[in-house]
RNA sequence: GGGCGAUUAGCUCAGUGGUAGAGCACUACAUUGACAUUGUAGGGGUCACAAGUUCGAACCUUGUAUCGCCCACCA
């Protein structure tokens, strides 16, 4: 016998156990030979995560997925893995270093520093991973990947060197957004804008060979005062008459006193600030491009961490070395103030860039990066979507996907982070050896000043080779590239036989998102052609938030339709459905984060109230296109949910209801129990069809409303006369009927509970069951019969309608009071004679009886063509039963007028589709009938007066 | 500046052309018989506003308002 609740904590390790033992998560476990494929390679966690609402949620879905096509006989791999997060990990075992008072990573060294990170990833790392197991995730564990575990690096320096031949992946100098926290570049996506408050300030620039039509000085505006250090010159509209004849002027800068040009772009607003601008190429994306327009030189002020340096080409004052830029620009403004050409300032909502990992503000940098041709690359994955091979759910967000894609920017993939895939790529000097025509001997010629030559390979001896042959002779690796310059120093001053070229490999990584590209294949063993390969991809869907959809998303879809082809050379989506789930967000909308402290912990719902009650929470809550606003009551709600089906089993546990593995539910005889089973076709077909379609919400609600308000509110209640009977065989009938449609509950409701299911549907075996019920097969339906149905919708309409006026007249429920009916028909004369012990249980009713008219004193009801009585002379005021009949009549008068106007309405008669016409006339006939016997009715209890 | 979404019961939200719904909350009643993590009954809505399309609009169109988000820009 079961207990009289469920206990989850008991419950679920225990159930765990059950699965893990049976491997029965492994690919393709429960699946017939042949199987479709169906497989979701998991949105990876970073190796530092741990689990938030935003990954129970996509797991959860996920899962309910998985185990749903499983049960339905796919061959199902849900691939689990990690990612190493290039910047979030380093500067988790950084922050350890430092607490621990051990050598930072600069103290320590390169090597030392990754061994120590991968230390800290096998002591520490994946922790969500146990977590993801106590929220049911049914992955195939034994498979868990790493993006930096050896197979998916191998992926990554293949794809790298193949986009670098082909040219899709490149080295340029340009203008980045630079962290100076992490001192790393990083891409335009992982830049926050904020707004924040600021001010814009206004210098005076004066005019170096004297007043121009009176004019003696041009005055600019900016709200970075320490970047004028930098300027390159100030631009104009060409068509701004007040500076029309300044254009080829030179202005003095104060402070760097440098002389730079007045210019004309088309970049400044003739109506904004004075307009004119000072032009800062080296720390401004609009002054960058304005300066390359313009051949103006680009001239650096900072180094990585952001702090002033002093060069010939800028000429800032020595006593700015080393300044950080916010203190720069304090002695800045001071100094322009003392220099007398400070004109003013005025606050201003400024937007920001900030690091979206370390929060400050980003500075754009003038660097060398390596980059991948994202537009190239972004076509096929645009073509891809407009063609409708790959779709979203829901499709708006095709939208943000679009145009996104269509104004894509080369995307930056190289990190000054030591922790991540090195880049394949060795540097050597410009040079060669030749053989001398005249001597015929070697000779050795290089230029240690140039841009270095490139070698990108997958293998430092791959790289030797490409270098060896580029030189005509020997290389060697050495360090880095000072290390290289030595060697050539000492050659120079001191020159030996026998010299070796060397090459020095490029010290960045890559971003973290380049191998996350690479995941729905490289998981199944990419590059090599595996069989898991073969069978599981393409994967079938993706499940991420929206605001994965650049990081990720748009990166897999590149990746994969450039390597992944077909047959005919044509490229393979990695996954044919995008589904973005919805953020969840607190229970006032606003979204979860640390540093409101507004964060609702998973784990902590799970231990309150069981995995099962969140995960169905979150399912039911799921809708498409709409944040989750998350109320942790409602986990409460879904919990007791769970409870009654627990209960509802124990029910049918204590009357011998008794899993029948012979059970023909078209064999069923009873009313009663062809009704249940025609409802459980119609919830099977609701519950099945809004998983395919990710309508998890109607999903979940459709098996909910079938267990609680049809199985047991209704079903299980009308079964208690059934078992309380001496009808043996009308018994037998209702156990066996029982036992199928629990078990067809456990199966629906797996995907979305798996472990009370899982132990329902084991506890209630007799004997074993022979199968999980993970790999139990997924529910289809069989009986529809229209006749039961409307034989049980009108007993339990009959009941109701009995409760609602015994409610209404205040009529204690223990008072059992006869029923007398009038006007019944042959066909209700025999249903009532069917189910007279339900009416008399259910309704609190004490004998049933035919008659021609009311009984005087009666309160009265129209149940179909029949008037129902309670004689409750003497009980009850009349008064308060006129009111009600004449409440009842009045509202249908409202609806018959409205029905009958719409019928009158020649236009709704001749353009209205046909059915909607019958189905109003029907209800009008209908109304007429009910409208007629209540007046009767209210006539009749008014004569009674 | 461009785009997307939202506005329906006290709260959280379903509902895409044909009788306005659910859960929670609320009110009243009911407890030794599966379940009080329960049952029964009930109250509660001018579907943001305006105009239009239509026989018919919460739903389609246009506009307005408010809120939220994304992208871009702001010297």
């Amino acid at each position: 016998m079961l207990d009289k609740n469920y206990d989850a904590a008991a419950v679920e390790p225990r159930i765990a156990k059950l699965w893990d033992d049976a491997d029965a998560f492994a690919a393709g476990a429960g699946a017939k030979e042949g199987a479709e494929s169906y497989s979701i390679a998991i949105p990876p966690p970073n190796v530092t995560g741990s689990l938030h609402m935003g990954h129970a949620l996509n797991n959860t879905l996920q899962d309910i997925l998985i185990r749903f096509e499983r049960m339905r006989g796919k061959n199902v791999l849900w691939q689990p893995g990690m990612d190493h997060a290039g910047i979030a990990t380093q500067m988790v075992v950084e922050r350890q270093l430092a607490e621990r008072n051990e050598p930072d990573r600069h103290a320590m060294g390169r090597q030392k520093f990754v061994e120590k990170v991968w230390e800290w990833k096998e002591e520490s790392g994946g922790l969500i991973f146990n977590q993801l197991k106590r929220l049911g995730a049914s992955c195939d564990w034994s498979r868990e990947r790493f993006t930096m575990d050896e197979g998916l690096s191998d992926a990554v320096l293949d794809v790298f060197v193949k986009l670098y031949d082909e040219g899709l992946i490149y080295k340029d100098k340009r203008l980045v957004n630079w962290d100076p926290v992490f001192q790393t570049a990083i891409s335009d996506i992982e830049v926050e804008q904020k707004d924040v408050d600021g001010h814009m300030w206004s210098f005076a620039y004066p005019l170096v060979d004297g007043p121009v039509d009176g004019i003696e000085e041009i005055v600019i505006a900016t709200t970075r005062p320490e970047t004028m250090l930098g300027d390159g010159a100030v631009a104009v509209h060409p068509s701004d008459e007040r500076y029309k004849n300044l254009i080829g002027k030179m202005v003095r800068l104060p402070i760097a006193e440098r002389e730079i040009p007045i210019i004309a772009d088309e970049y400044p607003d003739p109506e904004f600030g004075t307009g004119a601008v000072k032009i800062t190429g080296a720390h401004d994306f609009n002054d960058y491009e304005v300066a390359r327009r313009n051949n103006i030189p680009l001239i650096p002020l900072m180094d990585g961490e952001a702090k002033m340096i002093v060069t010939p080409e800028n000429n800032v004052p020595e006593h700015y070395k080393g300044l950080d830029r916010f203190d720069a620009r304090k002695l800045v403004l001071k100094e322009v103030e003392e220099l007398g050409f400070y004109r003013g300032v005025e606050d201003k909502v400024i937007s920001q860039p900030f690091g979206d990992r370390s929060g400050v503000v980003i500075e754009p940098m003038l660097t060398d990066q390596w980059y991948v041709d994202a537009k190239t690359m972004a076509e096929p994955a645009i073509a891809s979507v407009k063609e409708g091979r790959t779709k979203f759910v829901p499709q708006m967000w095709e939208n943000t996907y679009f145009n996104w894609m269509e104004n894509i920017q080369p995307w930056c993939i190289s990190r000054q982070l030591w922790w991540g895939h090195r880049i394949p790529a060795w540097y050597g000097v410009p040079g060669s050896f030749a053989k001398d025509e005249q001597t015929e001997k070697t000779k050795l010629d290089f230029s240690i000043g140039g841009k270095p030559v490139v070698f990108v390979a997958k293998a430092e001896s791959a790289a030797c080779t490409l270098a060896s042959t580029h030189y005509s002779g020997a290389v060697h690796v050495v360090e880095n590239e000072q290390a290289a310059l030595r060697q050539f120093i000492d050659y120079v001053n001191e020159p030996y036989p026998n010299f070796s070229f060397p090459i020095w490999r490029d010290p960045d990584v890559l971003d973290t998102w380049f191998s996350s590209g690479l995941w729905p294949f490289s998981t199944l063993g990419w590059p090599e052609n595996t069989d898991e390969l073969k069978t599981y991809f393409p994967t079938s869907v993706v499940s991420t938030a929206f605001d994965i959809i650049f990081f990720w998303v748009a990166r897999m879809m590149m990746m994969s339709l450039h390597f992944m082809k077909d047959e005919d050379g044509k490229g393979i989506e990695p996954f044919h459905t995008v589904f973005m789930h919805p953020l969840v967000r607190d229970k006032d909308g606003a979204k979860m984060s640390k540093s409101k402290g507004n964060g609702i912990d998973p784990l902590e719902l799970m231990d309150e109230y069981g995995t099962d009650s969140l995960r169905f929470t979150l399912a039911i809550m799921a809708v498409q296109g709409r944040d989750v606003k998350l109320d942790p009551t409602r986990v409460a709600g879904y919990r007791n949910f769970g409870t009654k089906l627990w209960n509802a089993t124990r029910f049918a546990e204590m009357n011998e209801v008794k899993h029948d593995p012979d059970f023909n539910p078209d064999a069923v005889k009873s009313q009663l129990n062809r009704w249940i089973l025609t409802e459980l076709s119609k919830s099977i077909v609701e519950v099945t069809e809004n998983i395919e379609k990710y309508r998890f919400n109607d999903s979940s609600g459709a098996a909910y409303k079938f267990v609680w308000n049809t199985f047991c509110d209704w079903h299980l209640e009308l079964l208690k006369p059934v078992f309380a009977g001496d009808d043996e065989a009308a018994k037998a009938e209702a156990q066996a009927t029982a036992a199928y449609v629990l078990d067809q509950i456990y199966k629906l409701l797996h995907p979305f509970m798996p472990f009370m299911t899982e132990e329902l549907w084991a506890e209630t075996a007799t004997t074993p069951r022979g199968e999980l019920l993970c790999h139990a097969k997924w529910p289809t339906p069989n009986v529809r019969d229209e006749a039961a149905a409307d034989e049980i919708n009108w007993l339990i309409g009959l009941v109701q309608e009995i409760r609602s006026v015994r409610s209404e007249m205040n009529i204690k429920p223990s008072l059992k009071m006869p029923l007398v009916v009038v006007g019944a028909s042959a066909e209700t004369k025999a249903r009532l004679e069917t189910h007279t012990a339900a009416v008399e249980r259910l309704a609190r009713i004490e004998g049933i009886s035919h008659a021609d008219s009311a009984p005087e004193g009666s309160a009265q009801m129209v149940v179909g063509e029949a008037t129902v009585c309670l004689p409750l002379k003497g009980l009850v005021d009349f008064a308060d039963e006129i009111a009600r009949l004449e409440k009842e009549l009045a509202g249908i008068e409202k609806d018959f007028k409205i029905v009958s106007g719409k019928l009158a309405n020649e236009k709704f008669v001749a353009n209205a589709p046909e059915a909607i016409i019958t189905e109003n006339r029907e209800r009008l006939a209908e109304l007429e009938g009910k409208r007629e016997k209540v007046s009767e009715a209210l006539e009749r209890v008014k004569s009674f007066g």
